[in-house]
DNA sequence: CAGGGGTCACAGTCTCCGACTGTAATGGCC
DNA sequence: GGCCATTACAGTCGGAGACTGTGACCCCTG
């Protein structure tokens, strides 16, 4: 028969005290039990550890070596317990994020600075995707959460964190370009530069649904994948877009912003239900809460 | 409740088979049994660390990361346990040897040799002393054995590991130092070279009974402190003296050692019985295979 | 020197934990 | 639908580990 954490428990406690019967008190058990259960450690080991007589105790040579022994055992006992524990309160562990490259710019730094700060032991890894790429990943759980904007699916859920307003983006110079704000039916009449519809099809049937609601369809005149470069050609003229204003800090020059009213753009943070990891919800807290206190879309 | 090494073993044989059932046939126990301990464990830790249905057991990611910590415990265990049956056979500790300076020369070289080849890994010290501190370091446990000549003392075991003859020890150009042997009473007229009967008294009675038997008491004309000053007033004219003939690799030059007839010396490895040491044990096999194979008195 | 307080060990009893058996519920596959 | 997996639930049993009571022994003290 091999040991038991609880023999070694009572062994400790008997070299501690080095008498049964203090160390059965602090045990909380009766002395016999406590020789015997020592008794038994022995026979296993096939060693005394202790001498016992009438007026005491001591340990033995064995005894003195395996002391050290048993407590190292107990030690990484309590270590494995406590390792898990902090585990399943999120505080050790592994957590994948994914940004929307549209999104990182801003998002990604004050995301991750708070949540190292809070939980510096988590190990964290970021990718910036594509909508799709975001999307599968976090089905088939290669991501444990990501930030991106809605409209998504149905098996995810999502958190809004950020709303901000959605801006016309005119080239320089543009006949509108100095107005304060414009409604989405004054550009019923301009050259458009869109993103391809094959990126997320949920986007571009909003967009539809909103250019169906301004009374137009737009004079699409060229497809960008990206921002950048849809803000490249907006700069050099080819037409005009739209853009949720924290776009502004991708290029600074060549292009200007205006405020579409009543127009919004949200920023999620989404995640599979399905997957109930504690490192998440503790994400899940950190980023509501800095949502809540700072302006996300000027912190990149 | 804290966890014991069984609900680590089960978790862990579960985890390995990825089933219960299996599990189960390879840890000898009934799959229910199995299931109820793996249930406690998790209780234990309030945590789940399998996720089962009816077709089959996954690892939660917990679980995951409490596999190699479960593992580790148990890793740490068993070593605690194989130390301290290593040491139960000697083959790690600590043992401290003393060796009498007057043996030192010739014992103490080939006794580490052989035992730290057969066991290299007990940390062995050792130490050169006099009789005075041999013994008492002995009585007090602070060495485990010892290389000494006897008679003893009868608290203390010993065992001979050899015997050499006694030589006269005389000056170069003495009158009888050419002749092959000698007996004790062709001394009778000699001036005597002797060590202190401080010393050791044992000793000195001893030598007092050589005299007696051959006839006359000694003219001890000077006393030395150690057998390297002895020899030194030998060489110097001072006397004669009768030393081991294993004490002639203490000094080359300057004086004769010529065999006494009948008169042998013992060197014997001594011990305090009241000590039951694994690693003494281990020492004496090796000193008493050592005498039996080896010349001692040379491999100095 | 006797008595009290301390040590640990032995013997007997009891309780509860961890094993067992038997059965149920469920899912996948032919 | 029946067969073969899986794990879970319920009830029973045996033994390990707890308890109490007692004894032997040592040491200190009055």
């Amino acid at each position: 028969m091999t040991p038991e954490l609880r023999h070694l428990r009572y062994f400790v406690a008997v070299a501690e005290h080095l008498s049964f019967t203090r160390a059965a008190v602090a045990l909380r058990v009766a002395q016999q039990s406590l020789s015997q259960q020592v008794a038994v450690l022995e026979r296993s080991l096939g060693v005394r550890l202790l001498d016992r007589d009438t007026r005491g105790t001591r340990l033995t040579e064995l005894g003195r070596l395996f002391l050290p022994e048993a407590r190292a055992v107990l030690a990484r006992a309590d270590e494995a317990v406590a390792t898990v524990g902090r585990a399943a309160r999120g505080e050790i562990g592994r957590l994948s994020l994914a940004f929307l490259v549209s999104t990182a710019n801003y998002m990604l730094p004050p995301v991750v600075r708070a949540f190292r700060e809070r939980f510096p032991e988590v190990e964290l890894t970021t990718e910036d995707v594509t909508i799709g790429d975001l999307v599968t990943g976090l089905r088939e759980g290669r991501y444990d959460a990501a930030f991106t904007r809605p409209p998504l699916v149905d098996d995810l859920t999502t958190r809004t964190l950020v709303t901000e307003p959605v801006c016309a983006v005119l080239p320089t110079g543009h006949p509108l370009a100095d107005r304060a704000e414009l409604h989405l039916r004054d550009l019923a009449a301009e050259p458009w530069v869109l993103t391809s519809p094959a990126s997320w099809p949920p986007w571009h049937q909003k967009y539809d649904r909103d250019f169906a609601r301004a009374g137009y369809a737009p004079d699409v005149v060229a497809r960008a994948t990206g921002v950048p470069n849809l803000l490249g050609l907006v700069a050099a003229g080819v037409g005009v877009s739209r853009l949720a204003s924290s776009a502004r800090s991708l290029r600074r020059t060549g292009v200007v912003f205006v405020p579409l009213v009543g127009e919004r753009a949200e920023t999620v943070v989404v995640w599979n239900p399905s997957v109930a990891k504690p490192v998440l919800r503790n994400l899940l807290d950190v980023v509501t809460e800095l949502a809540a206190a700072v302006d996300l879309t000027r912190a990149g």
